[in-house]
DNA sequence: CGTTGTGTAAACCGATCTGTTTACTTTGCC
DNA sequence: GGCAAAGTAAACAGATCGGTTTACACAACG
């Protein structure tokens, strides 16, 4: 095989611990819990990842790549029109919940627990936060709302508070309600 | 003293658990770090509370309680107007991030460390995301909104992803984001 | 004064955690 | 075949975890 950037191994790592973090938690999921019943060797994962933050850090980059790759660019193709753009991407995450039950952010989940305790981490779910506010934001310049910073950071409360509390009650409705606000605020 | 129903000690180690697990987190918080300086020796803490796992659950029973007498009690006295109660509500989550850096919802970032793995603990963070959209759909039916509940729903959403915000960036500026969001939803 | 209740401090136990090391297998290349 | 790279499996080390136990201090009360 060619010599690839990365490895497959490592991806295949980033892959395995991506699922037992999100379901578990991160400080609640150890190492050995990561790679159980997945054929990796605890010697492997330590020769990519010198440590537990430093995969961490890793399964946060692919969850921003994943948003976009299975949020934001489905999303966006569902229209040319920045207002159903922005009705799709609640769509989208309702969706998503059909076929898994919803988890969550990643990103915050991480946020909270590793603020003032691993920096770097920290950071990633500041990061998606602010991330999200921009391209709401974005979409609503497109769509020629008067305050765009402003309805887009509103409408990026209504998607981070559909989110969490999706993953709470496990119930898809909260998208429809948030989508709906979206729109309402959009109209104003 | 009088025998008190519950015991002076019970309630300070309850507070002492508190700051440790908003600051640190859950499982990232051990029994020894709870009462590290406190003077609170293991073995006490033990008696009234049989397992971590116990001290947890009495820790968000006070945090309901204190969401109570912090935030709900204080909003609605500021006002008769059940539209100026809901914007007392942002007004005081604001407030109290003056004094003290966001640390969002509690009872939220329990129900996610806990969601799988402790039913009990993870029922507090259902039941306050539940609890949170009904008071603020009752506030809507005061105000005479026709969808109440709806609407409720959309503030509830608003709140909860404000808080998470906050606390991630540490910027209180997105209370009033929410709350002019709220407004508007309320005179759709 | 002795006893009982409540508390602290600290040693201790077994399990688990992050991370390392040893030993062995597999694969591809010269 | 020989050899280096990359992998698994599992033992191991030191720290820390939840939780128990021992030993002791101190106050209240008969």
């Amino acid at each position: 095989m060619a010599d690839t950037a990365v490895p497959a191994k490592k991806q295949e790592i980033i892959a395995q611990a991506y699922e037992a973090f999100y379901d578990g938690g991160f400080h609640a999921t150890g190492i050995d819990m990561v790679m159980a019943n997945s054929g990796i060797s605890k010697r492997t994962l330590y020769k990519y990842f010198p440590s537990k933050e430093d995969l961490i850090e890793a399964v946060l980059a692919r969850y921003g790549e994943d948003t976009d790759a299975f949020l934001f660019k489905p999303a966006l193709a569902r229209s040319d029109d920045p207002r159903e753009q922005i009705a799709a991407l609640f769509d989208v995450r309702r969706e998503m919940m059909t076929r898994t039950p919803c988890r969550g952010c990643l990103a915050m989940k991480a946020g909270q627990e590793y603020i003032g305790r691993h920096e770097g981490i920290a950071a990633h779910g500041r990061a998606a936060s602010v991330y999200l506010e921009g391209r709401f934001t974005e979409l609503c310049e497109k769509a020629g709302v008067k305050a765009s910073r402003e309805t887009g950071r509103q409408i990026a409360l209504l998607f981070q508070g559909a989110a969490l509390t999706a993953q709470m009650q496990q119930d898809p409705s909260v998208f429809d309600v948030a989508k709906k606000a979206a729109h309402i605020l959009l109209a104003a």
